[in-house]
DNA sequence: TGGTCGCCTGAAACCGGTTTCTGTGAGGCA
DNA sequence: TGCCTCACAGAAACCGGTTTCAGGCGACCA
């Protein structure tokens, strides 16, 4: 018992019915009579026979699997995004697909096959061209990620400049800090994108003059180490404080401070992205800015689960999600009065 | 142009020649005049045609596509494993399907629903029952991947025993410590259950007394934090040097260390495991295991690849890749001398 | 000129399901 | 008793490909 060579067809034989009575009895749609439902029954467990996905997928003309494409993975950001995806869609009954483009020439044909093979894909931004995009969302519905598409593709994204702009405001103006210095690459992806311009838009709001250029390195935190050598070992002077485009960086950035011997807050600020658990455990506890990551992903699909099921539906247009300016030691706060995790 | 409703018979119908003639063409298989292949080419390209995944799967009896189960995502660790499992796999055209299992009641279900829609899985250590794992590799060919699976699924682990053994002796030995805290949960995973009677084995082989409990916490840089509050917050006597299960316990086991102002290596020595990039990066450097860890799912893709290929072919037994000692600063050794990122 | 061989083509079967459509028998009602 | 309705079962079409199989046709050979 328990072959899964069986088909339907088998189980019609070996039931004596036919195969409309034992896909009605699968499925649970349609009129059975008991006696020929228990006959089918008996034969479906004694075989252990389960339909062939692949079959009923092409006869209900849906793959029951949705996409979800990234540059690659790096750091509990994207653990984050795959979770939430994945949950959602899981939940729904539906598989995951995963796409890394990172380092891949031909990313873009790989994600037109891949919309081949699925109900609806999430892209994260800034992650394959825009034509590409724009073919994709010409097969199946497409929302992009962190990002904003081309077309009237719907998004979901978090409010990076709001927090941004209100966190590095603090620190100009309730600190009095000067001089700050922002790591993280703004090509590398729109929300830092967003977030170094947000960084700038605030200096401007208050008449300083913000640095011309970041520190632009990678999102992990070898790079905030990397990128606390460059701020920190030379013989530059070292800024007053270091806006980092996520928490990893900032990590990086403390970790390479304290080893350095500086003190975090008097000697040197740091703010982070994020919010990742790490940072309300470390002493001195991130500031730093929450944000939904996992909702981003959920939400995402969400709107695929629901264009896939209404082919016709007007697109959903851009979402933007709330994030929260999260005050801890490391910007030269207090800590918060209670416990002061922040979580 | 470019309407993806085609079908074989629609183009076959445009062309003016039979469906197997497309087939053919479009697959580069049997012999083909080159007028028909002409004409067949211009109406493929002329309405862009491109054949569904679906059919093609149903006729071939197979899915091209691989599964890859792990308990949750947490950390470089597990984003490394799912890089090496989908490089591999895009290289050979299959696309990849994830799945989480961790904290959901049904995993075991959607485990087998996995198996009818993917050619072979690869699913970490200790993830699902071991019933569901027989059951599925009924089905499909499965590997296991850090851990070893029932019966004679092949499996796909890193040397762990081997390099623990040597830095745990390492410490007792060269460095003369005593008083080893061991921190990891070791019923989390079967890495860590080997790593922590591999550190064990050492202590009795040295004929000294091990600890009789890990610290045990999950395998995050915030856990790391939450068992430097444990070992070193309290007033019980701080242990000589913390051997942790990786190398992010380690990280956070580390920043919690400096930010109560202990210096390592004099005050405490730290102990990582997997060699992450921050790893050589950190001050003072880290010490710790390397271990192949893209390698262990490439390997895993390719066995699962072939077997698929060659049903009859015989499981390939258990692969165990080397881990290689990589001593830094952290242990109390000296710098390494050039460069010293060990890398 | 007749026979054989080989290249090329298309009709049809097949993969494993779902669904429509037709038909049959039983039961209710006049 | 005759007619209508309704519940239920099965044959067949369908989803979109691939592949087998049989046959047509031209070339080559005797």
């Amino acid at each position: 018992m328990g072959n899964s060579r069986m088909t339907v067809r088998e189980i019609a034989r070996l039931a004596g019915v036919s195969v409309a009575t034992v896909s009605r009895v699968s499925n649970g749609t349609g009129q059975v009579s008991e006696e020929m439902r228990r006959r089918v029954l008996e034969a479906i467990e004694k075989h252990g026979y389960r339909p062939d996905h692949l079959g009923r997928a092409l006869a209900a003309g849906r793959h029951g699997a949705l996409g979800l494409v990234f540059p690659g993975l790096s750091g509990p950001y994207f653990t984050e995004l795959i979770q939430g995806f994945e949950s959602e869609a899981v939940g729904s009954r539906a598989s995951v697909h995963i796409l890394c483009t990172h380092l891949r020439s031909d990313s873009d044909d790989q994600v037109l096959e891949m919309g081949r093979r699925v109900d609806g894909v999430a892209v994260m931004g800034g992650t394959i061209a825009d034509e590409a995009l724009l073919r994709l969302a010409g097969m199946v519905p497409v929302v992009v990620v962190a990002g904003e598409g081309p077309g009237d593709i719907p998004s979901v994204r978090a409010d990076n400049a709001g927090s941004m702009l209100a966190l590095t405001r603090h620190l100009l103006a309730d600190h009095d800090l000067r001089d700050l210095a922002f790591v993280g690459n703004p090509a590398g992806s729109p929300d830092v994108s967003e977030r170094w311009a947000a960084f700038r838009g605030a200096h401007h709001d208050l008449g300083i003059e913000p640095p011309n250029e970041p520190v632009a390195v990678s999102m992990q935190q070898a790079d905030g180490l990397l990128a606390a050598e460059q701020l920190l070992g030379g013989d530059a002077p070292r800024p007053a404080g270091v806006v980092c485009a996520n928490d990893e960086i900032a990590l990086g950035v403390l970790v390479g401070a304290l080893g350095r011997g500086l003190r975090v807050p008097q000697d040197l600020v740091i703010t982070g992205f994020d919010d990742v658990p790490a940072a309300a455990l470390v002493t001195p506890s991130l500031t730093t800015v929450r944000q939904p990551v996992r909702e981003l992903t959920a939400e995402a699909a969400r709107l695929i689960l629901r264009a896939a099921d209404q082919p016709g539906d007007t697109p959903a247009g851009s979402l933007v999600l709330p994030t929260e300016l999260v005050l801890r030691r490391s910007c030269g706060c207090p800590a918060p009065p209670t416990g002061g995790t922040g979580r």
